[in-house]
DNA sequence: ATCGGTACCTGCACGC
DNA sequence: TGCGTGCAGGTACCGA
């Protein structure tokens, strides 16, 4: 579900119901309901669960924030206690963080409930897949994984040195959130198609323009996506239970088979980096690698 | 530095 | 209907 235009989708979701509004508990259904609540949470927090409630509880939330793929939900505790912290949201695959009225049925996997000084208000995160993960840091940024610049911020000048000093696969790249952070197996596919790059293209071998032309095509490619309200595949959904519509105009994410809108060419599937990659094998050739010399002589590689 | 494979999980679509 | 299989938007870790 989330990468960057989605996380960017729930975060801008997030903050009109939550920004300003106090924690004024966390309950864990998940603890409560089932055996192996316990290890659930456990990899869910890293932390034990009773110093996560007693962290978040009574804490007012000043702002909200997005690092890449991660949600930073920024903290102040007021009192005796008086300290800034961080709720650092991670949704992995299947995360989800909604707002309910607590009287309606518990979605499946529902891990922590938020409860908040509003009336009829409830923050739930659920989890089928559990790859999410919710982190308490004090003090900000300071604790996050290193990660690249974000690709909304990062300069044409500093994207092209950064892109020509690796010699490995364009599509490898764009999943590497330390090369560039919030991309993720959509995105990268989208932006190499509109950039009418190959996905097997190495970095250090593209041209100035080639990099000018991926540079635009990831801007533009996440700020449609952020203005469509990112790609609902399955279950996501922002905060309020609001689907995405980006799918609708995805060039090759998801149609292999399908017909290329601009040639006519079948979408192809390969694997890059163990994920699923999707181009046009007539619009995409730019920078892709030679074909082996393979094969009995007078066949030529296509 | 880079890559492939594996692991972590559940749910779904599919073919038989 | 039920079963097995493969696949899914995430990261982290290991070994080569």
């Amino acid at each position: 579900m989330p990468e960057l235009p989605e996380v960017e989708t729930v975060v801008r979701s997030l903050r009109p119901l939550l920004v300003g509004r106090r924690i004024t508990a966390v309950a864990l259904p998940s603890l409560e309901s089932n055996g192996s609540g316990g290890r659930v949470l456990r990899r869910l927090l890293n932390e034990p669960a009773a110093a996560f409630q007693k962290g978040l509880c009574g804490a007012r939330v000043e702002e909200i924030r997005r690092h890449g793929k991660n949600i930073l939900i920024e903290l102040r505790r007021e009192g005796k206690h008086a300290a800034r912290t961080c709720l650092l949201v991670h949704l992995g695959m299947t995360g989800r963080l909604q707002f309910e009225a607590i009287a309606e049925p518990l979605r499946p996997h529902t891990h922590l409930i938020f409860s908040l000084d509003a009336p009829g208000c409830w923050l739930h995160f659920s989890d089928p897949r559990r790859f999410g993960k919710l982190r308490l840091i004090e003090d900000g940024v300071r604790d996050l994984p290193a990660l690249g610049p974000d690709p909304m911020e990062i300069s044409r000048e500093d994207f092209y040195a950064r892109l020509h000093s690796r010699r490995a696969m364009l599509k490898s790249l764009l999943l590497d959130q330390r090369f560039l952070r919030g991309l993720g197996n959509i995105y990268a596919d989208e932006s190499l198609s509109r950039a009418r790059l190959h996905p097997a293209a190495i970095g250090a071998a593209l041209s100035r323009g080639q990099v000018a032309r991926l540079f635009e095509s990831i801007r533009d490619t996440l700020a449609q996506a952020i203005v469509l309200g990112g790609s609902s595949i399955s279950s996501y959904v922002d905060a309020q239970g609001r689907a995405g519509w980006f799918q609708q105009v995805h060039q090759v994410y998801g149609r292999t088979g399908e017909k290329c809108f601009r040639c006519g060419s079948l979408i192809h599937r390969m694997i890059i980096a163990s994920r699923s990659t999707h181009y046009c094998p007539r619009c995409q050739r730019a920078g892709r690698p030679l074909a082996p010399k393979a094969g009995p002589p007078g066949k030529g590689a296509r």
